[in-house]
RNA sequence: GGGGGCGUAGCUCAAUUGGUCAGAGUGCCGGACUGUCGAUCCGGAGGUUGCGGGUUCGAGUCCCGUCGCCCUCGCCA
C-alpha cells in the first residue's frame, strides 16, 4: 500500500479510535488558519473529519498546510485524538475527535470552484449542470444518489425473493407506431433502415411471458423524444414488471408489497395496505385529473343543476352550450384573497382554457361576491349545503366544457394547496386509479386511440361492446398515483390474437398494417401465450418523491436540460462527416 | 409551436419614476492571529449589467431582435 493510501474514511472515526495512527484521504472542505494552528475539515462521501496541523508537529508540514485551499485533494496521516473539552462539535458524527496531523501529502491542487461545494446556497442550475462533477460533490446530491442506490438494491432483493427473473432487453429495436416520438439510430449495414431506442420494453416483456418466464423484472432505461418537464427527461429509468397467469389484483399486490418495503426501509414511513382503489370516473369528477394529489381535500363539486337557471349569464350560456359548472371550496381563506389576488387566480385558470373564474366569499348570512345578486336565496342555501360551506370559506367556480372545467379546477386545486400550505412535508398519499376507458376519441386524428397502449385488455364483461360502444369499454389497467404524480401504470394484456386484432382494427390499424408492425407479437400470441400483465414504475419520479425533490433532475446523476442538452459534455453535437458517410447519411 | 419567469462581480442578490447605481454578502488574493468549526480582524483585486440594435442629453432600467436556463400548454400509447 502506498504511503498516502487511506486507512479510514472521513466519516468513520469515533472517540473509541482515540490513539490510533490513521491516514485519511479527501477534499479540503474548509480550512481555518489561525497562524499557529490550522484546522482543515477533510471531506469524502462518508463525512467530514477535522484535521489539526500544529507547528510543533513539524514546521515544513505546517507551512504546507497553510497553502491548502478548498477542494484540494490531500492525504493526511496523524493520530486520532479526543478533542479538548468544550471544543467538540455535536453537528459532526466525527465531532468528538480530530486527527492531529503528522504528515501531509497534496495529491492534487484544484482551481477555485465556480460555486461553493461546502455551502447549501442555491446556485443557478445552468452552472450546476455545466460543472456537474462539482455539484455531485455536494453532500446533498450525494445523499440522493446513495438513496437511489439503496432503492435499486431493494428492487433486486424484493423481486428476487418474490420469484422474479431479471432479463435484459435490447436497446436497438424497431420503431412502432403510436406512442411517443422515437429516438432513431441509423443502421450502417442496412442503408435507409433505422433502429429505434426503446420507449419501454413493453413488447419484449410480453414475449418473455410467451416464452414462459412467468415473472420478469428489469430496471430498464427508456427513451422518448418528447418535450421535457420538471418530472420528465428524454431518457429515464423504469422498474419494469411482467407476470403470467395473473389478474389485476395480483400485479397490484406485488407492487404494494414493494412500496411498503421501499417507504419503510428508506424513510421509515408506514404505508397501510391495501392502497385505495379509485375509479377513473370518480377521480375525474372529484379532482379533475387522473393523477390527483390526495394529500388534501378541496374536492370538486358539480353545481350545474343548481345554477343553470339563475340570472348569471355566464352560467346560463355555459349550460346552453352543453357545458357544466363546477367549483371548489377553499376553507377559511376568504380573507386571504383580495380582489387583486382573485384576479391572479382567474389569470391562472385562464391558462387552462377557462374564460373566467367566479367567486363567492361565504359570510354568516350572505355571500360576498360580484355575482351574489344573480343567485336567489334558495340557491345560495343549496350551495352552502352542497359545499358544506362555513363563514370564511371561499367558493371558486368555472363554467365551461367538461374538459376545461376539469383542467382548470384541477390545476387551481394544486396551486391553492401549495399557496395555502395545505400539504405537510413528508406526507405521502398513494392510490390506485382503475377502470380507465380502453379507448379515447382523438379529435385531431378523427379516430379512436388506445388510452394506455394497444395491448391493454378490455374488461371481460365490456368486450362485447368493443365495436358498438367503444367509449364505454373499460380497460384492465391501473395507474399508481402518489402525491399528484403518475408514479406508474400497467395493465393486464391481451393474450388472445383475435381480441388483439379487434383492438387494432378499432384504432385504425388494418390487418396488414398490424401484421407489418407487430407481426412478431401476433405470431407469439398464437403459440400459446399465457394470460399476463404487468406494470412499470418511474424510478426517477420515485427517487424524487422519496428524496423530497421538486425536480426529477436532482435524482439523476447527469440530467439533460429542457432542450435535451447535456451542458457538461455538450451533447448533442455535430459529428464528423466521415461518420455520416459510413452511415450513408452524407 | 404558444404563454410565463429569470439573466448585473466566480456565486447569491440589490440598485425609486430613465439621472454619482456599478453596490452588498460570500468566495478569491495578501497580511495578522495557537482551539476554530458560518473562525475573527486589517487590506486588496474583481463588472462588455447575456448578446445585438434602437429611442434619449443620458439606458442595468424603455422599445425591437436574439441567445441561454427554468415553469407550463400542446406533446408524452
Amino acid at each position: 500500500m502506498a504511503q498516502w493510501q487511506r486507512t479510514h474514511t472521513c466519516g468513520q472515526l469515533r472517540s473509541s479510535d482515540a490513539g490510533k495512527t490513521v491516514t485519511l484521504c479527501g477534499w479540503v472542505h474548509a480550512y481555518r488558519d489561525h497562524g499557529g494552528l490550522v484546522f482543515v475539515d477533510l471531506r469524502d462521501r462518508y463525512g467530514l473529519t477535522q484535521v489539526v496541523f500544529d507547528p510543533s508537529a513539524g514546521a515544513a508540514m505546517h507551512a504546507l498546510a497553510r497553502e491548502l485551499r478548498t477542494e484540494w485533494v490531500v492525504s493526511v496521516t496523524g493520530t486520532v485524538t479526543l478533542r479538548p473539552e468544550g471544543t467538540r462539535n455535536p453537528k459532526l458524527a466525527t465531532g468528538d475527535i480530530e486527527v492531529r496531523a503528522q504528515s501531509l501529502e497534496i495529491l492534487n491542487r484544484a482551481d477555485t470552484p465556480p460555486f461553493e461545494i461546502s455551502s447549501d446556497e442555491a446556485v443557478h442550475e445552468e452552472v450546476r449542470l455545466r460543472y456537474r462533477y462539482l455539484d455531485l460533490r455536494r453532500p446533498a446530491l450525494q445523499q440522493v444518489l446513495i438513496l437511489r442506490h439503496r432503492l435499486n438494491k431493494i428492487v433486486h432483493r424484493y423481486f428476487d425473493e418474490s420469484g422474479f427473473i431479471e432479463v435484459e432487453t435490447p436497446m436497438l429495436g424497431r420503431s412502432t407506431p403510436e406512442g411517443a416520438r422515437d429516438y432513431l439510430v441509423p443502421s450502417r449495414l442496412h442503408r435507409g433502415c433505422w433502429y429505434a431506442l426503446p420507449q419501454s420494453p413493453q413488447l419484449y416483456k410480453q414475449i418473455l411471458m410467451v416464452a414462459g418466464f412467468d415473472r420478469y423484472y428489469q430496471i430498464a432505461r427508456c427513451l422518448r423524444d418528447e418535450d421535457l418537464r420538471a418530472d420528465r427527461q428524454p431518457e429515464f429509468t423504469q422498474l419494469d414488471i411482467e407476470m403470467s397467469f395473473v389478474e389485476m389484483q395480483d400485479v397490484m399486490q406485488v407492487i404494494e408489497g414493494f412500496l411498503v418495503r421501499v417507504f419503510g426501509e428508506l424513510l421509515g414511513y408506514n404505508i397501510s395496505l391495501p392502497l385505495p382503489r379509485l375509479s377513473y370516473n370518480e377521480v375525474m369528477r372529484k379532482y379533475g385529473t387522473d393523477k390527483p394529489d390526495l394529500r388534501f381535500g378541496m374536492e370538486i363539486v358539480d353545481i350545474t343543476d343548481l345554477v343553470s337557471n339563475t340570472e348569471f349569464r355566464v352560467f346560463r350560456q355555459a349550460v346552453e352550450q352543453g357545458g357544466i359548472i363546477r367549483g371548489i371550496c377553499v376553507r377559511q381563506s376568504a380573507d386571504r384573497y383580495s380582489r387583486k389576488r382573485l384576479e391572479e387566480l382567474e389569470e391562472f385558470a385562464k391558462r387552462y382554457g377557462a374564460k373566467g373564474l367566479a367567486w363567492l366569499k361565504v359570510e354568516v348570512d350572505k355571500f360576498s361576491s360580484p355575482i351574489e345578486k344573480f343567485i336567489p336565496a334558495g340557491v345560495q342555501q343549496s350551495l352552502r349545503e352542497r359545499f358544506q360551506a362555513q363563514p370564511g370559506d371561499m367558493l371558486l367556480f368555472v363554467a365551461d366544457s367538461e374538459k376545461i372545467v376539469c383542467d382548470s379546477l384541477a390545476a387551481l386545486r394544486n396551486h391553492l394547496a401549495a399557496e395555502l400550505g395545505l400539504i405537510r412535508p413528508g406526507q405521502f398519499a398513494l392510490a390506485w386509479v382503475i377502470d380507465f376507458p380502453l379507448l379515447v376519441w382523438d379529435e385531431e386524428e378523427n379516430r379512436w386511440v388506445a388510452n394506455h397502449h394497444p395491448f391493454t385488455s378490455p374488461v371481460d364483461e365490456d368486450l362485447p361492446y368493443l365495436e358498438t360502444k367503444p367509449g364505454t369499454v373499460r380497460a384492465k389497467a391501473y395507474d399508481l398515483v402518489v402525491n399528484g404524480y403518475e408514479l406508474g401504470g400497467g395493465s393486464i394484456r391481451i393474450h388472445r390474437p383475435e381480441v388483439q386484432q379487434r383492438v387494432f382494427r378499432m384504432i385504425g390499424l388494418d390487418d396488414e398494417q398490424a401484421r407489418k408492425r407487430f407481426g412478431f407479437l401476433l405470431d407469439a400470441l398464437r403459440f400459446g401465450a399465457p394470460p399476463h400483465g404487468g406494470i412499470a414504475l418511474g424510478m426517477d419520479r420515485l427517487v424524487m418523491l422519496l428524496a423530497g425533490l421538486s425536480s426529477i433532475r436532482d435524482g439523476i446523476a447527469f440530467p439533460k436540460t429542457q432542450r435535451a442538452q447535456d451542458l457538461m459534455t455538450g451533447a448533442p453535437a455535430p459529428v464528423d462527416i466521415k461518420q455520416l458517410k459510413e452511415l450513408g447519411l452524407a
